[in-house]
DNA sequence: CACCAGGCAAGCC
DNA sequence: GGCTTGCATGGT
C-alpha cells in the first residue's frame, strides 16, 4: 500500500482486498452512508469522513496523517492480510465459490460500546430503519461534528445515555430496545473496566458476559463480538446466514447453535469474515429469500 | 390512484 | 407469545 498526503487529502494506492460497497453494504455498521458517485460519509470514533474509491485509488478527503494514523488505519483493518486469509478460507468449495462476490470486504474495527447500542438496536429490525434510530440517538445526545460545511453528531458516550431515564429515549423510536440501550448504558457506566476487558477474554468467555447484558442474545453477541472486539473466530448466525448454511452445508433444517458450532469448527479463527462472504453472497444472489 | 389494514423485519425476554 | 415502530404489500 502507498500513502500519499496532499491537499488535506489522503490518497490510498495498491491496496488489495478494499472495495467500500463491499465494506459498508455487508450490515456490519450503520452510520455510512453514499454521498457520491465513488464515496460514502460516515462518522466513527467522534470524527467524520468521507472517503471515495476510483478503481484502486481511494481517498479520505479533510483528514490529517495524525487521524489516518490514530483512527482510520486502524478501523478500516488495513494491517490485516485479506489475500492470505481468503486463500485459506477458499479450500472451503462453497467459500471459492462465495469469497469473489465480496473481495473487497474488512470488518471495521468499531468502537465497542457503539457496536453494543448498535446491534441491541438491530433486533427484528431492518438496516433503513435501524440507520435512522442510530442517526435520532446521535442527533438527540451526541457532540456536533463539523466537517466540509456540514453538522455530523458522534455517537453519544455511555456515560451521557445512562444520564437518561427510558423515557427520555423514545424521542429516538427504537420501540422495546430502548429499556436495553439504558440497561447497557447503565452496565457500561456501573463498571466500565468489566467491559474493556473483554478484548483481552476468549470469545467464549466474552460471548458469556456481553449476554448477560438485557437485551442481548447469542445473535447480537455475535455481532458485538466481531465488529466490537475484532473477535475473528465469532460466527453470528442470523436469518439470512442460517438460511444459506442450511442450503449450502445442511441440506435441510438446522437450529442456529449447531450452525454455530459447526462453522467455527470448519472456518476456524476466521469463521467470522468467511460469515461475511456468505452473507455477501447470499445478500447478492437473493438466496434463500 | 389514493388510502387503509395487515403483516412483518438482520431477536430477545 | 409479546414487544414498538415504520414501511412494503396487497386489497378496496
Amino acid at each position: 500500500m502507498n500513502i500519499t498526503y496532499k491537499d488535506n487529502n489522503i490518497i490510498l494506492e495498491n491496496l488489495a482486498d478494499f472495495k467500500l460497497r463491499h465494506i459498508f453494504d455487508c450490515g456490519q455498521s450503520f452510520r455510512w452512508n453514499r454521498t457520491g458517485e465513488r464515496s460514502y460519509t460516515g462518522v466513527a470514533k467522534g470524527h467524520a469522513l468521507e472517503i471515495e474509491q476510483s478503481g484502486e485509488r481511494i481517498t479520505l478527503f479533510d483528514t490529517t496523517p495524525s487521524d489516518f494514523e490514530s483512527i482510520w488505519y486502524d478501523y478500516f483493518d488495513l494491517s490485516r492480510d485479506y489475500s492470505k486469509i481468503k486463500s485459506e478460507l477458499s479450500r472451503d468449495t462453497v467459500l471459492r465459490e462465495a469469497v469473489p462476490f465480496g473481495s473487497g470486504i474488512r470488518i471495521l474495527k468499531q468502537d465497542l460500546w457503539e457496536t453494543v447500542v448498535s446491534f441491541i438496536i438491530s433486533a427484528s429490525n431492518n438496516i433503513p430503519r435501524i440507520k435512522k434510530i442510530i442517526e435520532l440517538l446521535c442527533k438527540s445526545f451526541g457532540e456536533p461534528i463539523h466537517y466540509r460545511d456540514r453538522l455530523y453528531y458522534s455517537f453519544p458516550d455511555f456515560r451521557t445515555l445512562s444520564a437518561l431515564s427510558v423515557s427520555d429515549l423514545s424521542v429516538i423510536r427504537a420501540g422495546f430496545r430502548d429499556k436495553y440501550i439504558k440497561a447497557a448504558a447503565d452496565a457500561f457506566a456501573a463498571d466500565e473496566g468489566a467491559f474493556s476487558e473483554l478484548y483481552s477474554l476468549s470469545t467464549e468467555e466474552a460471548e458469556k458476559r456481553l449476554m448477560s447484558l438485557y437485551g442481548v442474545g447469542s445473535k447480537v453477541a455475535g455481532c458485538i463480538l466481531l465488529f466490537g472486539l475484532s473477535k475473528t473466530d465469532a460466527f453470528p448466525v442470523d436469518v439470512w446466514i442460517k438460511r444459506i448454511m442450511e442450503a449450502l452445508y445442511f441440506n435441510g433444517s438446522a437450529d442456529n447453535a449447531s450452525i454455530q458450532r459447526f462453522a467455527r469448527s470448519r472456518f476456524g479463527k476466521y469463521a467470522g469474515i468467511a460469515q461475511q462472504y456468505l452473507f455477501f453472497y447470499a445478500r447478492e444472489n437473493n438466496l434463500g429469500v
